[in-house]
DNA sequence: TTGATTATGTTATACTATAACAAACATTTT
DNA sequence: AAAATGTTTGTTATAGTATAACATAATCAA
């Protein structure tokens, strides 16, 4: 039985988040008889060094120092074959990457994510994604991709702000 | 009474639409004794031309077209001004800005985007912000902000879609 | 091996947005 | 009305995000 999402628990053991990663992506290509080269490998396990969500060019030094080529297309090419393959979701309001604990069945993405530490969970709930349905079948309209970004403080930078209030 | 929000209907009498949002612009502004001078009336004007969410560079042209200066700060404090004033949204994955229908009142974006037509409306429903609500409150998240994004196919489209098919 | 396909390297450029400071304009106070 | 203050706009430069286009290299299938 795998782990369960972190969530915004700041305590899990991280070092399991990108090992399941990792293993989930090389099984989950193996059975799409997609390559994940060294590349794109590193470039997930970048985006996952942690829960807050990374800039397409904040990866560029890494792949530098791991002996690739580091120009722009090099880290948006890795990112846009990752999205395809569900490993990992953009999030727009960031212009930043973060990865996908779910990547084995397509979603839509929805993250709550936190203004203090910029840590973003995944949120996939069914009532969420039933209202909209109701509404957008209400005037006709067919969803086809659903981006749900949520900005507000997480329960520890919550608690934090009351603190120094 | 004004009218009620067009949606997706195409036949609706744009001119209307454009006329209640300066109105309103105007109106808002005087309650709050701000001012809407000429380059934020003007941007607003453009960006209601249509219900097609506009990049702020497309705006540009008509700026310097009506004798303003049309260098990008001007059309981003412009935009800025209009969306503090919520009487704009912006669309992050469109890096797009939208005119909204009702700023009287403060409240968060949520859209309909049809991939086809391009036409975006405003979604503002009670169940998918209680659904929301509720899914964060199970892990603690306090909300300030809401951004719903959904790409899909407006009715015409989807209509012209499967006759083509 | 040959040929086709996919992935990467490389250079250049497009698109989106903001910083910083000067000039013009409006508003309030004297 | 003049001076002081605050707000808006003009202007130049640059930061930040993303892709086009074409060459080379690696992989896969026949």
């Amino acid at each position: 039985m795998p782990h369960q999402d972190p969530g915004f628990e700041t305590d899990h053991n991280h070092q399991h988040c990108i090992q399941q990663a990792l293993d989930t992506a090389r099984s989950l290509c193996r059975e799409r008889s997609l390559r994940l080269t060294p590349i794109r490998e590193l470039v997930l396990k970048l985006v996952w060094q942690s829960h807050q969500p990374m800039g397409a060019y904040e990866l560029l030094p890494a792949l530098a120092d791991a002996g690739f080529n580091s120009a722009p297309p090099t880290v948006y090419r890795a990112l846009e074959f990752l999205q395809e393959q569900g490993l990992v979701h953009r999030i727009a309001s960031l212009n930043a990457y973060v990865g996908c604990p779910h990547p084995e069945h397509p979603h839509t993405s929805g993250f709550l994510i936190c203004r203090h530490c910029q840590r973003a969970v995944e949120l996939d709930s069914a009532p969420v994604h039933q209202a909209l349905a109701d509404t957008a079948a209400d005037v006709g309209f067919e969803i086809e991709q659903e981006m749900i970004e949520v900005v507000g403080l997480c329960p520890d930078c919550r608690d934090e702000e009351s603190r120094d209030a």
